[in-house]
DNA sequence: TGTGTGCGCATTTTT
DNA sequence: TGCGCACACA
């Protein structure tokens, strides 16, 4: 392609100069991507150049994201411009799954390797846990889980993990003893994918040379929340010449609880060569307040590399701070005006309604049913982890695999009198499989019989449909729920695995019955919900929203201690309450064009009413993005009983948040007790000499204090 | 062997 | 306050 369809390709993209700089930039890129400015246009369009502009074989690039969803829409992206045959186009775990697939002897794993998802590994380390006789009182399994995922996602293998402590050093010998086991059983847990493929890497440098001159380009998405295995197996992957494309967003880091390091930004640019920063600030999403808003607050983070978003459209209405004088009276408040804006012609799915902590949903979906508003709750069951589907999963997953997790949980689903005892018996000599095998018990013999012939159908060539149905059909499972009437529905998730097994096609080379495994664990499915087109409120937690936008939000809960959360708000660590402050910053620019902030006085926590001052994020938006509270949108009348006052006086301007000089406290404040710890001020009663504060601490619970003589400092 | 009851627990979580 | 889970029962 020559130099003037080259201008005429970057022409029909109708990018702005910074996004095509980016797209057609010759080196190594990191973008700093705002929210709303175009990322994935930016990705996808430099995949397009790329192929048509560079003339750049499709199998030569390599793109990776952190969901799948992100991996499908930008495939189809760039499919829109060009064809793709070859294209490495997925997720980190997805990619670093196909590589062990190709060269699983190499990597030491049996061919029939078994992935297992978070909750498959917590059954797992829990059984281990009873056969070494460790008290899982004192090592939970989530615990271990933790550590073990914590360990591996930093590169550490058992031999290498921490060991500091008593406790970390017995964290290490389970560590130690779970990686023997899942060795044994050909299990591999996701953070193994990435740690196997980066070990399998690093220990073939001819395999590591290939793929390093293979994928001549590496881009990835969402870059700022890349941990330290990804970004080693990234950097394994590095020739010496090949160009990184990284895109993220640091004010979007809400990750990092997980051991996602922003870091990364600085050594992608340092350590392989994206040394062309270009940032995207020109939102295309958001109103003029919107952005003032999202903008100011996110300035108050002092780590930060630095970004401010602009917009060439119109200011658009001020954003209302909507208080109310209960978490009930929050969630009439939210239906309400969803109702009236449905009734005033609105879409309901172009409305979202976010929170913090998934609990506080369920008053919230109650308000909505209670309007007869159709909502939808993101992050919901998916298809693959429904109880009939795991359940039929596990029959095939026997038919491919000696699965002992599989074996345990089907062996009596349907019952079929297999008991705790039986079940023992069988354990006991270590092998459950020779053990099923050689019993002579008759209901083991039903299962057994069930086992042998999954394993015929699949060793006579059966496809991938006809095991799928086996195994609802031959294991009883299917007859099972539809002889109850109240199984109803689970019946008709049998049935529906079969039609998904019968839709999957494998990859050309693949084994139908393994792939689909895979992609089983990997893509636990769309979440509920999100392929109903009916119209319908979205309701889900800041995190779940990230990447998405609607024309109208909801930020609900935005109290100290809910929204910044009370862990960040007690932890040592400053970057905690930053973390929140860059969820809020998402939250906020999640937003087009309408945005309601709200939070309750009193609210219903654990079964305790607490009373929470309001968000601290609600005072470093600037004025002039809020509207005036309007005299007839007052809050309701059983408010005026309540604290704390529905506007506290205008935010006075704050250096970070400082507190106000003088004596005064006001509520809201964070103070430091010496024998208490950290607390909130909650109320504030007399002046002067007789100031009384009311405190609530995180450990004793409230206090209440002489100001004048009480030892408390200001944090 | 399934069902009930009480206890402890309780951010966020792409894969 | 609600739930998920472990253990005790019929």
């Amino acid at each position: 392609m020559n130099n003037i369809s080259e201008t005429g390709f970057l022409d029909s993209l109708r990018l702005n100069a910074e996004q095509r700089r980016a797209v057609s930039h010759e080196g190594g890129v990191l973008v700093l991507a705002g929210a709303g400015t175009g990322k994935t246009r930016v990705l996808t369009s430099r995949i397009g150049w790329l192929l048509k502009c560079r003339n750049c074989p499709p199998r030569n690039i390599l793109a990776v994201t952190f969901t799948n969803k992100a991996a499908k829409e930008m495939r189809a992206r760039v499919l829109n411009m060009a064809p793709a045959a070859g294209l490495a186009l997925g997720t980190f775990h997805g990619a670093c799954h196909l590589m062990l697939r190709r060269h699983a002897a190499e990597a030491g794993w049996a061919k029939n390797f078994q992935i297992t998802d978070s909750r498959d590994q917590k059954s797992f380390i829990k059984r281990m846990l009873a056969d070494l006789r460790i008290d899982a009182e004192e090592f939970p399994p989530a615990d271990c889980a933790f550590y073990i995922n914590a360990a591996k996602e930093r590169g550490l293998r058992a031999a290498e993990a921490p060991a500091s402590s008593e406790r970390a050093r017995a964290l290490q010998l389970i560590y130690e003893q779970y990686e023997q086991r899942c060795r044994a059983e050909n299990k591999l847990d996701f953070a193994e994918l990435l740690l196997s493929a980066a070990d399998l890497l690093r220990g073939d440098g001819e395999l590591r040379r290939h793929y390093a001159a293979r994928f001549g380009h590496i881009l990835i998405d969402e870059f700022q929340d890349t941990n330290m295995l990804q970004y080693r197996w990234l950097k394994l992957l590095d020739s010496g010449e090949n160009h990184y494309f990284a895109v993220g967003d640091d004010d979007q880091s809400i990750y990092a609880f997980r051991g996602a390091d922003p870091e990364n930004m600085r050594r992608i640019r340092d350590e392989l060569r994206a040394r062309e920063i270009i940032r995207l600030e020109q939102n295309y999403r958001s109103t003029g307040n919107i952005l003032g808003a999202a903008n100011a607050v996110i300035a108050r983070n002092t780590n930060r590399i630095g970004k401010n978003l602009t917009t060439d459209g119109a200011d658009g209405a001020r954003l209302q701070i909507a208080p109310a004088a209960t978490d009930f009276g929050e969630s009439d408040f939210v239906a309400d005006t969803v109702a009236q804006k449905i009734a005033d012609g609105g879409r309901a799915d172009d409305i979202a309604v976010l929170y913090r902590t998934n609990a506080q949903s369920r008053l919230l979906e109650k308000a909505m049913r209670e309007h007869r508003i159709a909502y939808r709750i993101y992050g919901g069951l998916r298809f693959f982890d429904r109880a009939v589907i795991k359940d039929a999963l596990a029959y095939l997953r026997l038919a491919v695999a000696d699965d002992a997790d599989s074996l345990l949980r089907v062996i009596n689903v349907p019952p079929r009198g297999i008991g705790k005892r039986t079940l023992e018996s069988l354990a006991a000599g270590g092998d459950l499989f020779a053990a099923v095998e050689k019993s002579g018990a008759p209901k083991v013999a039903a299962f057994r019989g069930i086992l042998h012939a999954m394993r015929r159908l699949r060793k006579d060539g059966a496809g991938l449909e006809e095991l799928a149905r086996a195994a609802v059909e031959k294991s009883g499972l299917l007859a099972h729920y539809e002889s109850r009437p109240e199984d109803a529905e689970r019946a008709e998730n049998a049935r529906e695995f079969v039609s998904a097994a019968g839709q999957f096609g494998a990859e050309e080379g693949e084994d139908p019955a393994q792939a689909f495994l895979a992609y089983a664990a990997l893509e636990s499915g769309e979440p509920e919900g999100e392929s109903e087109n009916s119209p319908a409120v979205n309701l889900m937690t800041v995190h779940a929203a990230k990447g998405l936008e609607f024309s109208s939000v909801f930020i609900t809960g935005l109290e100290e201690g809910m929204f910044p959360s009370s862990q960040s708000l007690d932890s040592a660590d400053a970057n905690a309450v930053e973390e929140e402050r860059r969820l809020m910053y998402v939250a906020i620019t999640r937003a087009r064009k309408e945005l309601f902030l709200c939070y309750a006085g009193g609210r219903m926590v654990y079964g305790r009413t607490q009373q929470r001052p309001r968000s601290r994020f609600l005072d470093e938006l600037p004025e002039e993005c809020i509207a005036l509270p309007a005299f007839d949108a007052a809050p309701p009348p059983s408010f005026a009983a309540e604290s704390p006052p529905p506007f506290s006086p205008p935010p006075a301007p704050k250096k970070n948040g400082a507190p106000k000089g003088g004596n005064g406290y006001r509520p809201g404040d964070v103070v430091g007790h010496p024998k208490y710890g950290k607390g909130v001020v909650v109320k504030c009663e007399g002046r002067g000499e007789n100031l009384k504060v009311e405190v609530a601490f995180k450990r004793v619970g409230m206090k209440t204090f002489l100001a004048a003589v009480a030892p408390l400092s200001r944090a």
